[in-house]
DNA sequence: CATGATGTCTGCATCGTTGCAGAGCTCGCA
DNA sequence: TGCGAGCTCTGCAACGATGCAGACATCATG
C-alpha cells in the first residue's frame, strides 16, 4: 500500500537510516560516494518522505485552515484565491471549509474532536460564533479573524473600516444630488455587527451633508443574495415614494437589487442609481457595471496570512486590529455610460 | 506550546496511556468508575488528541486535496463547495489548492517532496499536465480526475457529456431560427480537449440541421474569462456579416459577450441571442438572465468524491468514465423576457 | 608520535498515538 | 476447591521521520 520508507532504502542500500535522511534532507555531511549510491537508490525504490511523519517530529503540518461562511460567494472565493496565494508565500497550503453561517460548523473547527490539531493557525470568517466562544474552547492554535471586530482585543483582526466605506459608498450618492437615499443589508440582531456597521457610516454621511435619513428606506435582510437584494428592492418600489439611489451591503445585493430595477422598468442609473461594496469581478462586467467600494482583498489576505505566520513562529504576542484600505470605484450604476470602457 | 498528550493525563489520573487512550477512543472496556476518573482528567487538563500522530498511526489523515486551476472563477467556486460538502459527509475535510493553468503548480502536487502524502486522495481538474506525466509520476494516493477526459481509461474520471452539451446549446439556438450561430471559445491545440469536444458538438448541430459551419464563426479564446468574451464578441460583430446568436463555451465567455453586445447597442437576444454553459449562478441574475447548459454540479461532487473513497478504501480498482447528466435552462438572453420571473 | 580537529557515519531516543498480547482479578460452576 | 471464562487494565512495539550524542577514521600539527 504504502511507498518505501527510509528504512526500506537504508536496507537496499546498506546504510543507516539516519545517512539516507541525511541524503535526503542534506542537513549533515554525507560523502559523494555514499551520496550517489544512496540516491540511487532512493531513485530507484521512487522515494517520497512521509510528510505525516515528518509534521509528528517537527510539530507542524504547513498547512492552514481558511473557514469562511460559504466559499461560492464571490467575495469569499475571491478571498479564497488570494489566502492561497498568500499562504503559498510562506511554503503552506490551505484547508477550505464553509459553515454556511451555522455556528456548529463554526465550533467544529474548535471543539474538542476537531481537526484543528491538523492546522498550524486558523483563518476564520465568523457569522455565528460567539468571542466567548472563541476564547473559551481554549484553541491552541493561532487564529486570526477576518472581516468583523466583534472580538475586539482578544484576537488579531482584519478589515477594513466599515463606517468608512459606508459613508464613501452613501457620500458619493447624496453627491450626485439624489435625496432619498435607500440602504439594503442592514442587521439589527446580535451577529449582524458588519451591517450595523455600515448603517452607521450610512447614516453618518447623511448627516454630514446635513439630511435626517428616512427610516422606511432602511431595509434589513437575513443574508447578503442576490435574490434579497431584488426582494428588498421590490419592496422599496412598492413605496409612495420610492428611492432614487440605493446603497447596498454588499455587491450581490446590489446585482439583484439591478436586477429587480430592470425587471420593473426603472432605468440605472437614471431612475435609481446603485452602489455596492465588495468589489467583485462580477460587477466590473454586469450590465450597467457596478458602482462599488473596493476593499484591499490582496491586501487583507496577505496581511491576514502574514499575522498568523508571525503568531505561528511566536512573535506578535498582542492581538492587533489591523484596518486595510478601501477605495470607491465608480462605474456606470451611479454616473451611466459615459466611459465608454465600462 | 503544544497540549496535554496522552502520557501527561496518565500520569495525573495515575493510569496507563493505553486505558486513557480507551477512554478517549471507547475502544476496550473501562469500568465506569475509572471511566469517569480519566474524564475528569481528561476535562481538567482539556485534552485533544494530536490528529497529527492518530493518522500516522492509522495511514490516514482525513483529508483530500482539490486542485482547481483558479478558484474565483465562478464554476470551480461552486464546484468546491459542492466537493467540501460531499466529502464532509464521509467525514473529510478538503484542502483546496489553484494552479492557474500552470503546468508547474499542476506537478507541484504531484512531485517529489510533494505534499500529495498528506491527503488520502486528489481530486483533479487538470489544464495543462498530461496523462503521461500523471501516470509517470507514479502517485501512490488515488486521483479522480474532472472535467476533462484526455487520460482515457488511466483514471477515474467524472464530467459531463461535453459533445451533447454543444449540441443541445447550439440546436437551442438553430430552433429558434438563428442561421449565423457564432461559437466562441475554442481551443485548437493540445490541453484544449474539452473546448475541442464542444466544437464538435457544435458542428454536429449544424449537421444535424443540414447547415453548413461559417469558420469565421468560431472564435478561439485561450481561456475562459468575461474579458475574452467581450473581445471575440466585438470581433464578431467587426465582421461583414455579424452572427444573430452565439454559443459560448462557458458562462464567463457568455457573459462577457452580452456585455460587448449592450455596450454596442445590440439587443440581447433580438439582434444576437446568447447560450452559455456551466449555470453559474450571476448567469440567473445577469441582465438579460442566461440561458445555458447546467452540469449537475452536485453530482459531479458526489460522484467523484465517492469515487475517490471507493478508491481510497481499496475498492473500484478499474478506472471509470462516469458521465454526469446536464441540462439545456432557457432564460431571457434566447428567448427573451416572457417570463416575468426572470 | 601523540593530540586534537575534522569529516563521515551510526544508533538510540523521541514525537503522540494505537494494535496486540497478555497479566491480574473476579466470578460462576462443577 | 479448582478452573476456565470474562472483564479490566497494562506494557511493549510500532507508524516513519528527525535530534542528538557519539563512534570511528583520517589528517594536520606541534
Amino acid at each position: 500500500m504504502s511507498g518505501p520508507t527510509l528504512r526500506d532504502v537504508a536496507k537496499r542500500a546498506n546504510v543507516s537510516i539516519r545517512t539516507v535522511s541525511n541524503v535526503v534532507n542534506g542537513y549533515a555531511p554525507v560523502s559523494d560516494e555514499l551520496r550517489t549510491r544512496v540516491q540511487a537508490v532512493l531513485d530507484e525504490l521512487d522515494y517520497r518522505p512521509n510528510l505525516i511523519a515528518r509534521n509528528l517530529k517537527q510539530g507542524r503540518t504547513g498547512m492552514i485552515a481558511l473557514v469562511v461562511p460559504e466559499l461560492d460567494v464571490p467575495y469569499f472565493a475571491e478571498l479564497a484565491r488570494e489566502v492561497i496565494t498568500a499562504a503559498r508565500a510562506h511554503g503552506y497550503v490551505v484547508m477550505i471549509d464553509q459553515t454556511d453561517g451555522a455556528v456548529e460548523r463554526e465550533r467544529a473547527l474548535l471543539g474538542r474532536d476537531s481537526r484543528a490539531m491538523m492546522f498550524d493557525g486558523l483563518l476564520l470568517s465568523p457569522l455565528a460564533v460567539s468571542a466567548e466562544e472563541l476564547r473559551g474552547r481554549g484553541n491552541r492554535i493561532p487564529i486570526v479573524l477576518l472581516g468583523e471586530h466583534i472580538f475586539n482585543g482578544s484576537f488579531h483582526h482584519v478589515a477594513i473600516d466599515n463606517v468608512a466605506a459606508a459613508r464613501d459608498a452613501t457620500a458619493h450618492l447624496l453627491g450626485l444630488g439624489r435625496r432619498r437615499v435607500a440602504a439594503i443589508g442592514d442587521q439589527p440582531y446580535a451577529t449582524g455587527e458588519t451591517a450595523q456597521l455600515r448603517t452607521v457610516g450610512y447614516r453618518q454621511a447623511h448627516a454630514h451633508a446635513g439630511l435626517t435619513v428616512d427610516e422606511e428606506l432602511i431595509v434589513a435582510t437575513p443574508h447578503f443574495h442576490r435574490k434579497l437584494g431584488a426582494q428588498a428592492m421590490e419592496r422599496l418600489l412598492a413605496l409612495p415614494d420610492p428611492p432614487d439611489a440605493v446603497f447596498c451591503y454588499n455587491d450581490l445585493l446590489a446585482l439583484g437589487a439591478i436586477r429587480a430595477l430592470t425587471r420593473n422598468g426603472r432605468r440605472v442609473p437614471d431612475d435609481v442609481a446603485v452602489v455596492g461594496l465588495d468589489d467583485i469581478e462580477e460587477g466590473q462586467y454586469s450590465t450597467p457595471s457596478l458602482t462599488t467600494v473596493a476593499p484591499d482583498k490582496g491586501e487583507i489576505a496577505r496581511t491576514a496570512v502574514d499575522t498568523l505566520m508571525e503568531s505561528i513562529n511566536g512573535g506578535a504576542a498582542i492581538p492587533a486590529e489591523i484596518v486595510v484600505p478601501h477605495r470607491l470605484i465608480i462605474r456606470e450604476s451611479t454616473t451611466g455610460a459615459d466611459d465608454p470602457r465600462g
